[in-house]
DNA sequence: TTAGCTATGTAACATTTGATACATAATTAA
DNA sequence: TTAATTATGTATCAAATGTTACATAGCTAA
């Protein structure tokens, strides 16, 4: 079954060699929205490939603020486990299934074992590790140069192309605490959305029109 | 020449084998305080290993406006070429020397050759992601919970570490700067910290007396 | 020496964001 | 059904940040 789901999934990415590698040791899981895949302060002894769904990772300081990083989706994994593992140090981000989600789970070991082995791996952590510092300078970007207003805009159409779907069942309250701000300033901005004719709002529900 | 400089900055991090490897394909230069050894753009197709010095890395989003985000010092590397050179993408970010460094560089084609070759290299790579992947994070958290005053502080005291010295050579004008403000802000946040006795402000100057 | 440039100090005001308070509507649980 | 809970709308005020304007001081080049 794990065969058939990376054949489907990662075919191009990994040589044939690897994905019977990834099958004889990796375990596959199905988590439901809302669950927590690893907590600040975690060890974390496991990557995970994720196949489908998609897992929000947020960062949380010291005084328990806490903001939203990016999204990992099929074909991510999350490269702060990477570093997790090897030294058995903690988690500095939170994950939380989006939606429901498969990921194949594979112990750490073989991140430096495989590295060795296949071509194909090092092009694929190398790659992970790539595309995270990029979704983390993007991050940066929008909280050094855009105002709230700006930021809110883009957590709306991210989610959607995440979601594929326009409509997103959340909450201001949520929204809020995903962007660090409060509730009022969330129900402010969308009004003014709602206004200009970029979005519909619901109860616990948001249309948008224009992205 | 720069076998001797290896061994004295790099012993502890890279086996024999590769200290001599480096040292057969590796060229050393020193470089001027202000010297641009990265922009926006380029394509970078070298691994720069810091020897001594700082190299300040900042980030510039498509409208110009640009932000500083963390130093490169001794043992240092920039994750980021690790990518251009791979996939000959362009730099996200720029490179400049806060003060004269040196720098071996090592051709890009080595990143993958000495990861299948030496353990040392596997763990420095690794190493290097998740350093730069933690400074990201603190520069995520900066942004997203501090105010402009605790950024400011931060950030001068955060150079007194890099430069090893006390006392700053820098206008409020590059300060604003690098925090993404303005010059106006940035004076009147320097005063208020001079009244507190924090600091001391001088023409071109800042002595920091609270650290 | 003097004119021009750069750095700094500061006032006044605008805008953005955050905090508090309270009202109403929708949903859920007793 | 009724009471409690949750989500949303909105007014008011406070704080933080950004903008413009102008003054003064120090440095530099003619």
């Amino acid at each position: 079954m794990i065969r058939e789901k990376l054949k489907e999934y990662y075919n191009v990415v990994f040589e044939e060699a690897l994905i019977d590698e990834i099958t004889k040791v990796g375990t596959f899981k199905k988590v439901r929205e809302n669950e927590l895949l690893l907590d600040l302060g975690d060890k974390f002894d496991k990557i995970p490939l994720i196949l489908s769904g998609a897992i929000k990772i947020s960062h949380e300081n010291t005084k328990g603020d806490e903001i939203a990083l990016y999204f990992l989706e099929r074909g991510d994994t999350c490269t702060i486990t990477f570093g997790c593992g090897l030294h058995s140090s903690k988690s500095k981000v939170r994950g939380v299934a989006e939606i429901d989600s498969e990921i194949i789970f594979i112990p750490i070991e073989k991140l430096e074992e495989w590295l060795v082995k296949y071509k194909s791996w090092r092009t694929f952590v190398i790659d992970s590790y790539n595309i995270r510092l990029s979704e983390m300078l993007e991050a940066i970007d929008t909280l050094a140069f855009m105002k709230m207003d700006q930021r809110l805009y883009k957590y709306l159409t991210d989610k959607v192309k995440i979601m594929r779907n326009t409509t997103l069942n959340t909450t201001h309250r949520d929204i809020a605490h995903d962007l660090n701000t409060s509730r009022v300033v969330i129900s402010r901005l969308l009004k003014q959305f709602e206004n200009d004719n970029k979005i519909k709002l619901f109860r616990n529900k948001i249309e948008i029109l224009d992205y």
